[in-house]
DNA sequence: TTGTTATTTAATAGAGTTATTAAATAGTAT
DNA sequence: ATACTATTTAATAACTCTATTAAATAACAA
């Protein structure tokens, strides 16, 4: 709890709160600095361009995110239960800080080189990740055990579910007319639902 | 065909390609004056301001989107076929132009006012579809053809899958390193398979 | 205290932004 | 051709933004 940051740290928080609230583009480092409580040129002083700043920020934020999603239990339980574990695991992360999904593809569709900050911010251990979840998948198609899928259709069922319960909630209100406070209560339930959802869709089909 | 559209019609569409593409804050109307070919003073002479231009084009788009969204099909079918088909009507809509959602999310985040507007352009269609939704499905759930659930988790779990189909591109391909035809491969079989997720969603559960 | 370095600010160049105004050009009706 | 209106442009006011520079202040070691 230093609650004496120095003003380099503070900076850097102003200008996160600022990027992730109105992006890259809407945010000056004027107003960075206001918010900082500095002269404009500090900001410069300590990060020389506004670009640099945000990269620092990005970059921090997608480590953050993608590792949170990552962290694979280790624990030695059945595909299933692991799966939900995972499931949850990721809604959590998501809920930590939900303005990141919206931040990461609205800074990528204005400027898609960033791209590479992404890339080499995380590395391969995406590719990794996703080649494990496969490997395991496989092995319980083959058993019968579930019914035959891609990875990517797995993958891109429970990242589109937990991301969308939080990114798409002003889209959300507009369409039900439901308030703050009745959002926040489907959100409750909402991440065993996601659980349910994934696992369901993994069910064998039933012959008809 | 008219391919000698006049010069306000020009510079609405070069306004909508640039908005969707780099958003309100980083399009000048200078920028639009010269994509569209004329002097910058013209964009204000017709549309006054940047903003009522912007407001325009945002609220030309809701209307689009939401009302290709909610032209419930009428015909008499059996439920879970009916939402069959909505399920695809929605996938393609968004198929018909997919940056529409990233468009509304951010445009909604970075200032919250434009809500009104969407209320405003849509006014209580989306809440008539989503109370005949809601009958029919509590008419079924009565009826034992699917198991209880809310209309918005049903709701949220169509519209989650399938524009996170197009909207997480940038994401999943970076996840996963596939190409962009691989890409196209996936979304060609992706819709069917959300029409199967949500189908399953739906189905009773069985007692264990 | 003096010298040295780190932190912070004021001032400003240079570019870009929105919006307005008056003038020029084109089009059309009489 | 003349007059009237619609379209388009040039010029510019009034800002705001990024980035740099030199100067001021604070911190600290000798």
């Amino acid at each position: 709890m230093n609650n004496v940051l120095s003003m380099e740290q503070t900076i850097l928080e102003s200008a996160t709160e600022l990027f992730l609230k109105k992006g890259f583009k809407a945010t000056s480092t004027t107003e960075i600095a206001k918010e900082a409580g500095c002269n404009q040129a500090l900001v410069h002083y300590y990060y020389r361009t506004k670009d640099r700043l945000f990269e620092a920020i990005f970059q921090q934020k997608i480590k953050f995110f993608v590792s949170a999603l990552l962290d694979i239990g280790k624990e030695d339980l059945p595909f299933l239960q692991k799966l939900e574990k995972k499931v949850i695991s990721h809604f959590e992360a998501i809920e930590a800080d939900p303005r990141l999904p919206l931040f990461f593809l609205t800074e990528l569709n204005v400027n898609p080189d960033r791209i590479e900050t992404i890339k080499h911010a995380v590395g391969n251990l995406p590719q990794q990740a996703v080649d494990q979840l496969e490997a395991e998948l496989n092995s319980e198609i083959e058993k019968g055990i579930i019914r035959p899928i891609s990875v990517g259709d797995l993958l891109m069922t429970i990242v589109s579910l937990n991301i969308m319960a939080f990114m798409g909630a002003p889209m959300f209100k507009v369409m039900t007319g439901i308030s703050d406070k009745e959002y926040q209560k489907f959100l409750k339930q909402r991440k065993m639902e996601n659980v349910r959802l994934v696992l369901k869709s993994l069910e064998p089909e039933v012959e008809s």
